[in-house]
DNA sequence: TAGACGTGGCG
DNA sequence: TCGCCAAGTCT
């Protein structure tokens, strides 16, 4: 039975979470977001430390929104694709202007501040405020994905027959609903793992059908990222020589840039990179050839 | 919708 | 060692 399988993971959850810092009694709906956006693609393991030095930094949206782009950027650090520091920033000025300093309590609402995509604005709704929302994530969509369609691994991208799989499991009860997203969530993390799965320790190993079926191989090939010699990797050293310029210094774009030329895939790589990050808001040009995080 | 977008740790 | 992968979003 759906109640069955919804009271499992719910009472496995109950043992087995992780106490991260977000989910302590007194985290406000602004510390859930902030937490949501910093996991966007980077490790818990990473973000937590981050989170605390954040929230303790900007505890409000209105603090944040009242930062300097460069102190954002510096705070950001290294946990990588520094345009959501700055998506974060620009979300907690319309929290101000338009939400009365609040995090907003629909999926309607919250997906319309930037950074906050499908993933983000149920995860708001249903971790932040206890409201029902269908949450899918990487680590939703590879447990359901293996216990009901027996598969090793999801495809590349969200399909229907998921979203409407993901819908029929979810609790009609938000409280319930809420637990299930939380549990289903945390065992796609530590347990129903993408590479090495501990199937001995999970709570649904007997009525898992990937399982049952031999824990076939995936299928289909994964898309693999480019880094090495990418414009991205480019665009990474340039942020990091500027985190680690002092408060109100500047580069020249030589010396900004010489450590890119060697190993470079192309000559242009390096400028290519300085003015992709320009156009992106990550950097400045406060005079010719001079160049800073954006103040 | 495919591709761009950081960074670091683990198997 | 090195490719894979991590609570996605935007265009």
């Amino acid at each position: 039975m759906l109640t069955d399988l919804h009271a499992t993971v719910a009472d496995w959850y109950t043992a087995h979470a992780r106490d991260l810092p977000w989910r302590r009694p007194g985290t406000t709906p602004w510390g859930v977001l902030v937490s949501e956006v910093m996991s966007q693609q980077t490790p818990v393991a990473r973000v937590a430390p981050a989170w605390e030095a954040w929230m303790g930094r900007w505890p409000e949206p209105a603090d944040l929104a009242a930062a300097a782009p460069a102190d954002v950027l510096r705070a950001w650090d290294r946990l990588g694709y520094p345009r959501r520091a700055l998506r974060l920033r620009e979300c907690a000025e319309q929290l101000v202007a338009r939400f009365d300093g609040a995090v907003p309590r629909t999926e309607e609402e919250l997906l319309s501040l930037p950074g906050v995509g499908a993933y983000t604005a149920a995860a708001v709704v249903s971790f932040a405020h206890g409201g029902r929302a269908l949450v899918l994530d990487t680590n939703v969509r590879r447990v359901l994905g293996r216990v009901v369609a027996g598969r090793a691994l999801p495809p590349p991208g969200l399909t229907a027959g998921e979203r409407v799989g993901a819908a029929d499991l979810l609790p009609a009860d938000a409280a319930t609903s809420v637990r299930w997203n939380e549990g289903v969530m945390e065992l796609g993390a530590l347990v129903c793992t993408a590479r090495a799965p501990r199937c001995t320790a999970c709570p649904l190993v007997e009525r898992c059908r990937w399982r049952r079926a031999g824990a076939p191989p995936a299928t289909h090939a994964r898309r693999r990222q480019a880094w090495h010699g990418t414009d991205r990797q480019a665009r990474g050293r340039v942020m990091a020589r500027l985190r680690e310029l002092p408060d109100g210094r500047t580069l020249g774009t030589e010396e900004l840039l010489a450590p890119l030329r060697e190993g470079a895939a192309d000559v242009a790589q390096p400028d290519r990179a300085l003015a992709s990050l320009l156009a992106d808001g990550l950097v400045t040009e406060p005079s010719p050839g001079r160049w800073t995080l954006p103040g």
